[in-house]
DNA sequence: TAAAAGACTTGGAACGTTCCAATGAAGAAA
DNA sequence: TTTCTTCATTGGAACGTTCCAAGTCTTTTA
């Protein structure tokens, strides 16, 4: 197991410098192509790869970005993730994996999230191994960041809070959008009376169900909104549903804050004898694989993350390319799309 | 913007030299305690954090592990990544994602996949930017592979080949003992007539229903055992179970080869009005999060893709720990978890 | 009391690149 | 012919570490 070749080796057998070779390894226009071709061919001789640690040492770019997740094996994360990875893998960037360090219950896909674990991780950025920093969500003070990670440009993906927004990018889901999609969708179908099942009590819940109710207001229904406390849980559902149920006026629609959620609320139906989209429309969010399913086959609205990931992962390598130049943060809010399947539908005649 | 701190200017400021503050940083225990509480002050003071890639240049040692994957947007690649993540997470190791290209359909999450960008992910080793590498699917030639890679440790997740297995280590899921639990679990409850809605003609698939054959042999129900071909869907579960329904005898259990194409089964089973499980039991495989929903609630095995994303992590590192004393490579297969759920139950009396 | 041993500490030479300034050759302008 | 440009090529000095051999104190041993 001998060293690997290097630029002085490839020199040697092509007969020219180290700095020529240097050259064409860096697609320099001034090289003649005979020399160039010699190199080349030198190189694919002894099987020449340049050292990566070396360049980045001498050059200090590493054309590497770090992500810097919570948990990739929750399919929100997952799908950012996966925008991310798609537009990395276009670019000529390498994707650093941050370890963000949590705990997930396997169905409710929660995540503790340990801080300090992914400050750990934004440190690497000031060893200089990574160009820029994409994150899906980032639970650390940003007191902590800022120090941490300096001038390194930053993307932040689906959650930020206003200090955060006002030092670096954000991009994130469209939610009044989102609302109104689903108001709409509704109120076509002829509905009034809606309930929607929140997922909690947490900022990002809480903002989704906030939404429902400007929305509801805008249509002027604000009297037939209804809203009951839950959980990104199935059990959420199914207990809001029972409890919706025991309501003497049913809503002729519910809205689940997640497709989790509604699943629990088409369990709970189902066991109720109560068809779905006759006597109530189930409408849910995320239009995740659960959305698809032709048992279930609800109508949801896809969050664009997917879209997202790309699109933050987009905004940092313009940042990192137009490196000096600093321009204001910018905020970017991406439009969910509604779906609609079999789970909606007219309201039911003689419905109040 | 300035230049960051170097050991240097952490020397200048402790008023030590150069090797010293290095051996501070590489925890060394030949170091006065005075002076190591000296060095780290005046590192913290100047916010110093040691240059990565100077220190692999010299050093030669990455501390880095390349991850391969075909489609993390996929659970079941998801499920092996976050159990690589996770035992890396616990180590001293980074992870540097493998590009693998590829397309995936919402639903079915098939990949296709790209050999040739993976081979340039492989390459990466070369430029000594891993000291190691998972693959959790590869679909590279071999020899491209041996040539791309060399010496450095691999180790397989999940897929293999003879030839593959013969250089590298490997861990995948014990698919015989799956087939055998699943078969007991029925037998258990007085099945005999079992049909088997395959996943195609692939490789992994044809696995899968080879295993199911083997396994009713074994408990002299060959003439029992009927399989109808399919594949990694919604939709092969819902006609494969239709066909089942237009045969003049149906078999009392029904094993389908994944939970996707069990939700499909399902779908097929109550619209016909077939009661699960009293009329026919439904098996699944993957214990995803359908097989857990309330909705369905299927009975299914659990391939320990977390277990043999850590376990072929450990392995990669222990390799990579021991370098040099070569030893054989190794095959692991870890055993998966049938969890009993309601879709299956006693075999309906009067049936054949 | 001197020499040997031990415990720390240090300077210097790499590691494999990049990049600047300098070189030489060849063609264009005077 | 001489001088000026242009262009491809080259040597050398970093980049920020690590690690070896060698150095300086102490402390122990004879």
């Amino acid at each position: 197991m001998k060293r690997p070749p290097t630029l002085n080796d490839v020199a040697r057998v092509a007969k020219v410098s180290r700095s020529l070779v240097s050259l064409v390894f860096q697609d320099s226009p001034k090289v003649s192509e005979e020399k160039r071709a010699a190199v080349l061919k030198a190189a694919a001789k002894i099987g020449y790869q340049p050292n990566e640690s070396a360049r980045r040492l001498k050059s200090s770019v590493t054309k590497t970005i770090g992500v810097v997740l919570t948990d990739i094996h929750n399919p929100y994360y997952g799908e950012i993730f996966y925008g991310i990875e798609n537009a990395g893998s276009e670019s000529e960037y390498k994707l650093l994996i941050g370890n963000a360090g949590f705990e997930s219950d396997d169905l409710n896909q929660r995540a503790r999230i340990m801080g300090a674990r992914q400050l750990d991780t934004v440190k690497t950025v000031r060893s200089q191994m990574v160009d820029g920093l994409v994150c899906s969500s980032l639970r650390t003070s940003p007191e902590d960041l800022f120090t941490a990670i300096g001038s390194t440009p930053l993307v932040l993906i689906g959650h930020t809070t206003p200090a955060l927004a006002k030092k670096y990018d954000v991009v994130i889901t469209d939610e009044q959008d989102a609302a109104k999609q689903i108001i709409d969708h509704l109120v076509d179908f002829g509905h009034k009376r809606i309930t929607h099942i929140s997922g909690g009590t947490d900022v990002g819940p809480a903002e989704r169900t906030k939404r429902f109710l400007v929305e509801m207001k805008r249509q002027g229904l604000s009297s037939y909104a209804d809203v009951i406390e839950g959980s990104w849980s199935q059990e959420a559902g199914y207990n809001g549903a029972e409890e919706i149920l025991n309501q003497k006026v049913l809503p002729t629609a519910i809205y689940a804050a997640n497709d989790l959620i509604a699943m629990g609320v088409l369990a709970k139906l189902r066991e109720r004898k109560i068809r779905v989209p006759e006597d109530i429309s189930v409408i849910g969010f995320d239009n995740s694989t659960l959305a698809h399913l032709k048992i279930a086959d609800i109508t949801s609205v896809k969050e664009p993350l997917f879209q997202m990931g790309r699109t933050g992962f987009e905004l940092l390598i313009g940042r990192i390319d137009s490196k000096g130049k600093s321009f204001a943060p910018k905020f970017l809010k991406i439009k969910p799309q509604l779906v609609a399947r079999s789970s909606t539908g007219p309201r039911k005649k003689g419905s109040k």
